[in-house]
DNA sequence: CGGATATCAGTGTAACTGAAATAA
DNA sequence: CTTATTTCAGTTGCACTGATATCC
């Protein structure tokens, strides 16, 4: 009577990951959305921070996101002025995107909540198994993004 | 100019789970593409075949799916007639789904595309590897819905 | 009545596809 | 001519919300 998760699904590595990946969605959703944005808003800030201005496409290669969303969220990103897209001097088809000062506050304010949402996602792992639980996802992803 | 993940992206848990859990998905889509079929379809099957005949509710339940998709995935297993719909006598209000042979049959094939999925997913991973993320992926898993 | 069931219609995020205009 | 960039329009899989009719 009482339902009971089928053996074979809690078995399989692949629903193991989708499973705690959409816990793990939700919470960046429920932290994110607090400061009214998401997760490829952070990525994209994220990335300008580090890298300094880069054009629409190389941002979404480094971000692993498609060329065409990055559209739509630097639409949002440059409403609320926290990117400035200005035309590239050196190569008319591209766009040079900046961070602004605003930018820089909001991103800060995003990596705070993103840091209490990691503290959640991992709230059953030691300190060890986290780390481990992080080194045995990036070798996966390098191998599969790598490829 | 080459692109590069920012760093702080890498070291975030909660984006290597959804990244990883993206190439999960890609691999189990094309794994049970090949046979029309997606994760659904695959977790209302191996629930009914492991569980017996049960209510839409409890299938939902026990699936992590949402009442609401269950009907429309069920409607589509019923029209390849690999389950059966039928009312509960004993409650007028349920229907009591059934596996048919033939959604046995479609079980299996499903469930040999998905082994091969977790090979090519897991590839880069030992045997112990795998085992310590299944393991702690389950430690998060548990903690997050039995919550 | 409250609570559960099945169904339908719709929303939202992440990821993706195809096509167009423009320019290197 | 081919390739790359930006942009627009649309799709898909998964997860979820709200409302309704029915029934316990």
């Amino acid at each position: 009577m009482e339902p009971g998760t089928p053996a074979r699904l809690r078995a399989t590595p692949s629903w193991l990951l989708t499973q705690t990946a959409a816990y793990a969605s939700r919470l960046v959703a429920d932290g994110l959305g607090a400061l009214d944005a998401r997760g490829y808003h952070y990525r994209l800030l994220a990335a300008l921070d580090e890298h300094g201005p880069a054009s629409q496409a190389d941002l979404g290669r480094c971000c692993g996101i498609d060329r065409s969303d990055v559209v739509a969220v630097l639409n949002e990103l440059a409403a609320k002025d926290l990117v400035r897209r200005s035309p590239d001097p050196t190569d008319r088809r591209r766009n040079v995107v900046t961070l602004t000062d605003a930018g820089r506050r909001e991103l800060r304010r995003m990596a705070d909540a993103l840091d209490r949402v990691q503290e959640t996602l991992l709230a059953p792992l030691s300190t060890t198994e986290r780390d481990e639980l992080t080194r045995l996802l990036t070798t996966l992803l390098d191998h599969h993004a790598g490829r």
